[in-house]
RNA sequence: GGGCGAUUAGCUCAGUCGGUUAGAGCGCUUCUCUGAUAAGGAAGAGGUCCCAGGUUCGAAUCCUGGAUCGCCCA
């Protein structure tokens, strides 16, 4: 480094987004981001994949966490020497845009969606994607997120859609692809299955009707315990489904009943273990059977729009199932096999036809009479008023439970039975969990948690979606039903001639081609793909592999890092796994950061409906991005989520930035001031040695921390080395720098800049404005490489330790004793032996300074100054006597300490008796505390202690005053607005005792107050100067730049 | 109903391997320091470490059960 500049001086109430306002114009000017790639282009590189948001609304403060955390990591890793590329990503497709749009066309089906016409729709749906894109950028340029949004990869290109295409391809060619039959979770409203990760967003709260009808008995079976009359008691709390009742399940070991209610003649069967629940504790058992005694019992179904032999022969039976628990309800279960996942597999295994009423929109179709149209939900109430009217109706009750609701428009999801596409994903879950043991999680415990658990449990992707906006599924099929699966557009265009310019429906949707297998014609299946499928792809579709980005994809393949909220467990998280390991066999990430969520000053989730968010630009605005940043990264770790406000940004501020700026500002001043002036170098002095090691320690700390991912603490070992360099290395360095010490300021500029560079990911906009005043030489921070740790000197930070602790029990005894800190005492009589005496004695210098004390003595022993008390330590006796440590601490106790003190300082040891024998007990067995002796104000910590002399001579009170006189004149130079480095011509009245004391310290004094004359003038001179009263005395100070 | 996480001062959070009297910052009161500071220092007030059992010489910490909150799943 050449001869450091003198910086330009700094405003030390800089406002922080004025600043960072000009740093972004700054980074402009330099191309500072794009250069930070090129220098580090054919370095190793490290990956970081950007989950691509939507940019259909407009990003709030969980964005910020979000891109702040994904910000950090590449920007430290870069410094560290590795090329990290960082390309935008933007989700386009999907439900969300579709519904917005719908919105704003004023409709809200699927049938005035054609009508409207497919083209034009998806043409909305484009166009509406970006919307908010510009605010988007503003927003990431001006949180100081460097990512390439010039270069980013879009879903909806035609080059992303292709290569989906060819990873759909792969799949359908390892025979994973299939079309199923299966009960879905179903939106009603927008006409589609959903996956069973977006169910998992849409779980709510809700009351249902939960109601337990009558199934009167038929015809029983032979040797059925149950006789016509007796009536099934049936739970469900779906009583819209009980129009397509199909069967009755019970369990085969579990024990039921025949019952009757009290006054009641009636027979009902429920099971055993509900009986009193359902019933009634006084009901009376009349038998006791096994569930498959039931097995094959005919009942009255509840309605008759459906006829029995439509389900097949063993329609509106009993049957045996797996899934029958005791647990709630009766015990007896309601079977409709087009509506629940255990009813569907049921009804398959006992040949019941599946019999569906519901028409897609979630309407009953015409055979169910009078309800014919109604959304099925809706008719819920009328439903058990129809039962109650008919007899059917045993009980009705509220039940609160967790219901799944569509993610994006609320209705409540129907399960379904339709035919979908899916992923044969639970074939291969040993290798999704195989491919998450690679991956590191912070937090840990999500690991085999809640994403483990998820994997375990995996059931088939359902994939397919019969909407509009995504991508189609590139499925074609013929009337035989023979299906082919394309995986590029040069295949299509061989089979088909058509080259498609957009991939999207309607226009693939037109194009056909002949059937390899029968000649006849094939359509494209109706269906577009699952957008978590999309995103999923991204890391080869970003750069459209295997077509013409292999090689790219092949270098950055897999990521080292990706970032996202938790909610993305079973989002972009699983679908990344699971499209890779399908398709590669292995994670596309090895390390994932999963952040918690926002809430507000009151702890509840934000919502626009509560209208507690916070908007980011009033954080930006009020404090800037730097405090944003840093309240995010160091508050808290991030998973925990965070309690936030536009307030909580602040406290940071002002305890960490402003303390930063202060110190950076206060360099720049004396430097400024020592300008010109030829100081001699007074040598490197144990304070500046001290906190090169701190400084250096805090570098081996951010250091590790940020290789572990762990922002929060290694930001918070950099608040602590700020306080450290601003309250202890300036405060008590500040003569050297008012005299100008080069060593004083070389090391204030190099902790500075150190502290920039470790700053640099974490505060960007801030740690680049010290650089550069400072340094320079680079055009930003940004293009530095990481700092390497100096040497430490443990031994040097422990004795500061002990130093500043002799000085917290000195200024605690002053403020006993009520000595201001401005009244110098005689002595600090310190009892210290061994090596924190060495400590103290090396830093003796720091510690008479802040004491204020003309001395220090040392003693060594406490009984000087007070008397010991010994106690044992728990931590080593402990283990040695167990249960008989009661006595052992007795033991101790009982000893003399001032004998137990002596002893130990011999380096002897010392005796106890427990149960009979003796034992020995050394110096770390035992802890000497201090007992204060009267006459001296003392303060004592363990063996530390320290305790002042408070005897003042006539010389002392008058040294006192002195201070006094010199800090009057301070206060009346900064009121005067005088500069720190102004010299003074200064005239002096008031009380004549004062004076004098001016007389007799006048050159120290002027020295002090920068004073280049001092006139003491009569005791009545001087009556409009300003005035400081001292003891009561009364000091006129006339103070004039010179 | 199940899983995961959380619960420590009015607020925000630390708390190591189980160790004596549980800490910090903010806020409040009093005092103090100041040639940078919106800062610093000292003292004070403020605690059922969510509750109950258990293990242990000793539990905020380990175990079991429960409560509350959050997220997720049925």
């Amino acid at each position: 480094m050449a001869e450091p500049m003198v910086p330009k001086p700094v405003d030390p109430n800089q406002s922080f987004p004025e600043l960072e306002e000009r740093i972004l114009e700054r980074w402009r000017e330099r191309d500072v981001f794009q250069e930070s790639l090129r220098r580090r282009k054919g370095a190793e590189p490290w990956v970081f994949y950007e989950g691509p948001p939507t940019a259909n609304g407009r990003p709030g403060s969980h964005h910020v966490l979000a891109r702040v955390f994904k910000d950090i990591f590449p920007r430290y890793q870069t410094m560290r020497g590795r090329y990290v590329e960082r390309k935008a990503g933007w989700d386009t497709h999907g439900l969300p845009v579709e519904i917005a749009v719908e919105q704003e066309l004023g409709i809200s089906s699927k049938d005035e969606i054609e009508a409207f016409g497919i083209a034009e729709f998806n043409q909305r749906c484009r166009d509406s994607v970006f919307t908010y894109l510009e605010d988007w950028k503003r927003l990431t340029e001006r949180i100081g997120f460097w990512i390439d949004t010039d270069d980013a990869y879009r879903t909806l290109d035609a080059s992303y859609v292709e290569s989906v295409w060819w990873a759909l391809r792969q799949i359908w060619d390892k025979d994973l692809l299939y079309e199923g039959h299966k009960v879905v979770p179903y939106c009603p409203r927008c006409g589609t299955a959903l996956s069973s990760h977006e169910v998992a967003q849409g779980y709510r709260d809700v009351v249902d009707p939960s109601v337990y009808v009558r199934f009167p008995a038929l015809e029983a079976a032979q040797d059925s315990p149950v006789v016509p009359g007796d009536a099934l008691v049936v739970w469900t709390t779906t009583p819209w489904t009980l129009v397509s009742n199909a069967a009755v399940a019970v369990d085969a070991d579990l024990t039921y009943v025949r019952a009757r209610v009290a006054g009641s003649d009636e027979v009902l069967v429920v099971a055993e273990a509900l009986v009193g629940k359902v019933l009634g504790e006084d009901a009376e058992i009349l038998d006791r059977f096994p569930g498959r005694a039931l097995e094959g019992l005919r009942y009255d179904p509840p309605f008759d729009y459906i006829a029995s032999s439509e389900y097949g022969p063993r329609g509106h039976t009993v049957l045996l199932a797996d899934f029958v628990t005791a647990q709630d309800g009766s015990g007896l279960v309601h079977t409709a096999v087009a509506f629940g996942e255990d009813d569907f597999r049921l009804g398959q295994q006992a040949g019941l036809l599946v019999v569906n009423p519901v028409k897609a929109d979630g309407t009953y179709d015409e055979r169910i009479g009078e309800y014919a149209g109604r959304f099925v939900k809706d008719a819920d109430q009328d439903l058990v008023g129809a039962l109650r009217e008919r007899g059917r109706l045993l009980r009705s009750e509220d039940y609160e439970h967790a219901y799944p609701h569509c993610w994006r428009c609320s209705t409540p999801l129907l399960y379904y039975a339709k035919p979908s596409w899916y992923i044969a994903t639970s074939t291969i879950r040993d290798d999704l969990l195989a491919a998450n043991d690679a991956i590191t999680w912070h937090p840990p415990h999500i690991k085999e948690g809640r994403f483990g658990d998820w994997l375990r449990g995996n059931v088939d992707w359902a994939l397919s979606r019969e909407r509009y906006w995504g991508t189609p599924l590139p499925l074609w099929r013929c009337a035989e039903g023979h299906v082919h699966c394309i995986g590029s557009f040069e295949e299509l265009e061989q089979l088909s001639g058509v080259l498609l310019e957009d991939p999207h429906r309607p226009y693939c949707d037109d194009v056909t081609f002949f059937c390899a297998d029968c000649g006849g014609e094939m359509r494209r299946v109706p269906e577009v793909v699952d957008v978590w499928f999309d995103s999923g792809c991204m890391p080869f579709a970003q750069y459209h592999a295997p077509f013409t980005g292999e090689e790219t994809f092949r270098s950055r393949f897999p990521a080292d890092y990706i970032c996202e909220a938790i909610d993305q467990t079973r989002g972009w998280f699983y679908s990344l796994l699971a499209v890779s390991t399908l398709l590669f066999g292995r994670s596309s990430f090895e390390t994932v950061v999963c952040l918690g969520h926002i809430r507000d000053e009151q702890d509840r989730k934000m919502s626009k409906s509560l209208g507690n968010i916070v908007v980011p630009w009033d954080v930006l605005d009020a404090y800037g991005a730097d405090a944003f940043r840093w309240y995010f990264f160091t508050s808290k770790q991030p998973w925990d989520g965070y309690r936030f406000s536009v307030e909580a940004v602040g406290e940071g501020v002002r305890l960490f930035l402003k303390q930063l700026w202060n110190t950076y500002s206060f360099l720049a001043l004396y430097e400024n001031a020592a300008a010109g002036t030829d100081v001699a170098d007074g040598g490197e002095t144990d304070l500046d040695r001290w906190i090169r090691s701190r400084l250096a320690g805090t570098v081996e700390e951010v250091t590790a921390r940020l290789d572990d991912y762990d922002a929060t603490m290694a930001g918070r070992a950099i608040g602590e080395f700020v306080d450290d360099l601003s309250n202890w290395y300036v405060r008590r360095s500040r003569r050297r720098f008012w005299e100008g010490d080069p060593a004083a300021f070389a090391t204030l500029r190099e902790c500075l800049l150190t502290t920039a560079k470790l700053l640099a990911p974490f505060t960007p906009f801030v740690a680049d404005e010290i650089y550069e005043n400072l340094d320079g030489s680079e055009p930003s921070v940004h293009l530095c490489d990481w700092p390497l740790a100096g040497p430490r000197d443990l031994g040097l930070e422990v004795a500061m330790a002990t130093a500043r602790e002799t000085v917290r029990l000195g200024l605690a005894a002053r403020g006993q004793a009520k000595v201001k800190i401005r009244q110098p005492l005689r002595e600090a009589v310190i009892v210290a032996a061994g090596r924190e005496r060495e400590a103290i004695e090396r830093l003796a210098d720091v510690v008479r300074d802040e004491l204020n004390v003309e001395a220090l003595r040392f003693v060594e022993q406490a009984d000087e100054l007070g008397s010991y008390e010994v106690k044992a330590n728990y931590r080593t006796l402990g283990p040695r006597f167990g249960p008989r440590m009661p006595q052992a601490a007795a033991a101790v106790a009982a000893l003399d300490p001032a004998h137990v003190a002596a002893t130990l300082r011999e380096g002897g040891s010392v005796g106890i008796v427990v149960d009979g024998s003796e034992h020995p007990l050394g110096e770390e067995d035992l802890q000497l505390a201090m007992q204060p002796l009267d006459g001296y104000q003392l303060e004592h910590e363990g063996s530390h202690a320290v305790a002042l002399d408070l005897n003042l001579d006539e010389g002392l009170v008058r040294r006192g005053l002195a201070r006094e006189i010199a800090h009057a004149v301070q206060n009346a130079r900064k009121a005067a607005g005088l500069a720190v480095e102004d010299r003074i011509a200064l005239t002096l009245a008031g009380d004549a005792e004062l004076l004098d004391v001016v007389r007799e310290h006048e050159a120290w004094i002027a020295s002090e107050t920068l004073a280049a004359t001092l006139v003491i003038a009569a005791a009545g001179d001087l009556p409009d100067a300003d005035t400081a009263t001292l003891d009561g005395r009364d000091l006129r100070i006339a103070a004039v730049r010179v």
